[in-house]
DNA sequence: ACGAATTACTTGACTAATCAACTATCGGTT
DNA sequence: AACCGATAGTTGATTAGTCAAGTAATTCGT
């Protein structure tokens, strides 16, 4: 094969769109993860760990067991124990064996967890804002229908 | 089509799009990261290992010094220098100071980590296509364009 | 030409993520 | 009732990422 031929393809930018797409794809959620992360930072905490309270919000009073917070991350999370073992130490999350079954543990935010959510949700609800700020509400919902999209496949896959 | 609030069975309406925005971002970037990752790792380095590779190989024979390559780097990399270390290691990378400029270091790509990336390069090229299988070439231009759109404001903040 | 500021990393201490192996419990089978 | 497989989580060992402080070399201002 000719060598000229490898060296343009080496050279050129990107092999495909897909290929494009990927890169500006994680180029992109890499600068709003460093957005959230210097809201929730300060805060002492993660943005993982944002998230488990979050979701720990959203569910109630009744809390959620575990595994139920780890499926819900917007990351996939192997370390969901370790992640409350955190927040738990720091008072934010409580934790408390399941007399029904045993084997789950049903987890629960704090007052003191509400707290720091509610001081974080406007500073979050301003930096997502900042970080698409780019983007009008016609590229938003366009935005986020492509990744829906996109995800809706790759989802039958794994 | 599933929508976020479906998949991580929120229960709130997001507080606005870009907040959806951002978590559809987040969600679609892990599941690519996982995809890229699992084509990568039977090959014994991570995506950032192999991030680093790519950029060495696109770099040519000169190679790059240390921190050109973190400024290059898909994810911001502040470990830039032990990732080069285990890259260095495993003998895909060499490290030689530069003469001119003691207080740099030029890092080049070995034949070794040249031939690991060749392996690498359909495969990954597969998983990127797979990952974003769903769009077509329209929705990715289209995608692609939202993209850059968003990081060109943010870029200008940080 | 000399000191201060800058650049280009490197290192140490700490925190976090990952994977596999393990324990405990439950739900059904026979 | 005893066993099997599945479920729910935990733990240990290893690896990787992060932040602050440190070192060496260079450049810039006067």
């Amino acid at each position: 094969m000719a060598s000229i031929q490898d060296e343009i393809k080496q050279t050129r930018p990107f092999p495909s769109p897909s290929a494009e797409a990927v890169v500006a794809l994680m180029r992109t959620a890499d600068m709003v993860r460093r957005s959230v992360a210097s809201v929730v930072e300060p805060a002492g905490i993660t943005p993982q760990q944002y998230n488990v309270l979050r979701i720990l919000r959203g569910a109630g009073e009744a809390g959620l067991p575990t595994l139920e917070i780890a499926e819900r991350m917007i990351e996939e999370t192997p370390g969901i124990t370790r992640l409350l073992d955190r927040l738990e130490s720091k008072g934010l999350v409580t934790r408390v064996r399941c007399d029904k079954d045993r084997r789950r543990v049903w987890c629960r935010i704090t007052t003191q967890g509400l707290e720091l959510l509610r001081q974080l949700d406007a500073p979050l609800q301003k930096a997502d804002e900042a970080a698409l700020q780019a983007l009008g509400n016609h590229d938003l919902e366009q935005l986020i229908e492509l990744l829906d999209k996109a995800r809706d496949v790759y989802r039958r896959i794994s």
